[in-house]
This record gives C-alpha cells, sequence and structure tokens, in this order.
DNA sequence: GCTACATCCTCTAGTAACTAGAGGTTCAAG
DNA sequence: CTTGAACCTCTAGTTACTAGAGGATGTAGC
C-alpha cells in the first residue's frame, strides 16, 4: 500500500538508503506492482523503523542485522540481545571518553594562541610538538574517535 | 636518511599511511635510493608528526593540508589557522552533545531490561518504538555522531 | 487521450581515511 | 650467498550511505 516515496516520509530515511537496506539484505524484497514498482506494508514500516532508530542509537548495521534476526524469536531469552546493547553502550562510552580529552586539548590551544602571526601560533606549535599539549590524548588513534 | 620503516617506527604512522599520504599530496614525494626506495629526511618527519597529532586531535585530512598550506606562509596572520581549529573545536563539541544524549538513552534502555525473553525485552520495544524513549535524541542522523 | 512532471527504476561511481592482500624486488645479517 | 625482513606497486575492500546518469512509470490537469 505504501510506495517507496511514502515510506521513505513515515520513516525518515531517504529512497536510496531504503533501497540500500534492500540491496544489504536488511529489509526484505517488497512485492512490485505491474510497472514493477516497490509496494510495502506495516510490516515493512515497522522494520524500518526499528533500524532507524537504532541507527540514531548508534548501532553498526552488523548488529541491527542480529538485532532483528534475534527479534523474530520471540521465545528465546534476550541475553543475546542485551550483550549487543551493552557492547554499543561502551564503544559510546569509550567514544565519549576519547572525545572528551580532544575536547580539552583544542579548547587549552586555542585559548591559548593570541592571535598574532603564523610564526607564534599556539595551534601550529602544539601541532607541531606533541610535547607542548598536555599528554591525555596520547595514545588516540583514529580508529578510537571515528564512528 | 630513513627508510619508511624507521619513519614509522619515529611517528607511529603506519608505512602504507605514509605511503597514503603521499599519493593524496599531504607528504611531497621523497627521494629514492639506487633501489627505487623511499628516503626520508628531518624535515618529512615534523611534517609527519604535525599530521599525526592534528589527526589525533580529529581534524580532516582536508583542513590539515590547509594548516600545512597556512604554516609554511610564517608572517601571515594566523587568524585562517585559529578559524580552522575553531570550526574543529564546535564540530568535537556538537559530536560530543550528540554522543551524551546517545549515551543516555543507551543506558537508561538497558537498565530498564529485565533479561526475560525476546517477547518483553526492553531493548527491542525501544528500539522498535520510539515513542517509548526520551527524546532528546530524536534528531540525530548519523552523520552526527560519525567522525 | 495527451502532456507535463513527479516519482520511480537500475547501475555505477564517489565519499573519508585508511587497510589488506597479491605478486614481486631490494636490503641487511650471517 | 642465502635467507628473511622490509620494501615496491597496484587493486580492492571497509562503513553507510550519497550522487548522478539514463530511462520507465504514475498521476493530475486539460
Amino acid at each position: 500500500m505504501l510506495s517507496i516515496g511514502k515510506l521513505s516520509g513515515l520513516t525518515g530515511v531517504k529512497v536510496p538508503t531504503i533501497r540500500y537496506y534492500e540491496q544489504i539484505g536488511l529489509l526484505p524484497k517488497p512485492e512490485r506492482n505491474e510497472g514493477g514498482q516497490r509496494i510495502y506494508n506495516h510490516t515493512s514500516r515497522e522494520r524500518l523503523n526499528f533500524i532507524r532508530h537504532a541507527r540514531e542509537l548508534g548501532f553498526p548495521l552488523d548488529d541491527i542485522r542480529e538485532l532483528l534476526a534475534l527479534s523474530d524469536d520471540s521465545d528465546q531469552s534476550c541475553d543475546a540481545i542485551d550483550a549487543i546493547a551493552k557492547r554499543q553502550l561502551a564503544e559510546v562510552e569509550h567514544r565519549l571518553v576519547r572525545l572528551k580529552a580532544l575536547h580539552k586539548e583544542l579548547e587549552r590551544m586555542i585559548v591559548q594562541c593570541t592571535c598574532g602571526t603564523v610564526q607564534t601560533c599556539r595551534v601550529i606549535q602544539v601541532l607541531g610538538d606533541h610535547g607542548l599539549c598536555a599528554a591525555d590524548h596520547q595514545k588516540i588513534v583514529s580508529h578510537d574517535i571515528d564512528q
């Protein structure tokens, strides 16, 4: 009963993204009308809402795939689901710590700059010499702060 | 005087990453020995340290490229540099806000789950129905929390 | 029925910042 | 002189989409 555009409007997930989710097997292939266009039902809508919400909470698509599979088996214990959620929580906490350290360091660097010439620019100095900055982000690698 | 491996060891930047930086023009093409292997000098090392430190602080490569260009012009005012740094600070602050909201929501969801069966799992319920969660991450799009 | 025009279709390629691997060459130690 | 580490280039893969080409279909007004 729903075209892809309508589904998109109702869920807030963009049309190409819906097709992408179908392509990677996160959404089942929907029926088509005579013209070959996708038609969705209420179930698709619920599933897509689930995906969207989980994405908003930062779950990676692979975890979402697993969550969807687990949620289909409604009599099972939800330990596995909790484990995924807790892993995600830990991940978010880890990123928070890193991001806070980054924030502190950036702020310090900017405050110290008196805005003269490049030659005396504190930002350039600090970036060029790690010794000049507080040590609390020393072991950050990009992996830690990337999503 | 430095092989790529030595440079890597001294800066903490992986060998393939150094080659990648050269490929995208962030590092100048170094000299080569007779065998065709790269040899680096102290200047390369400083430049790479700068890049690495800026990456640790979350600056995107395009900003780093600009910072490097600006820092070569040492008599200029450092306003442009400060602007880039402040933009990055704002970006980090934005991500922090989003991540905190995410964290709160995840925690709430997990705490509420009594760990029974999937049928009653709070995690699945909340993911499936946005109305069940506190509204503070409503407008998060993945772009906001991605790095 | 006809004409716009929005929406839909598939397919390919691009994004950021690397990382992994294939298949081969060069260097350094013993 | 051999062995093995380190180097070389090149291509493709990662995540989660997004953009665009080039064409088909659906719908509203006349």
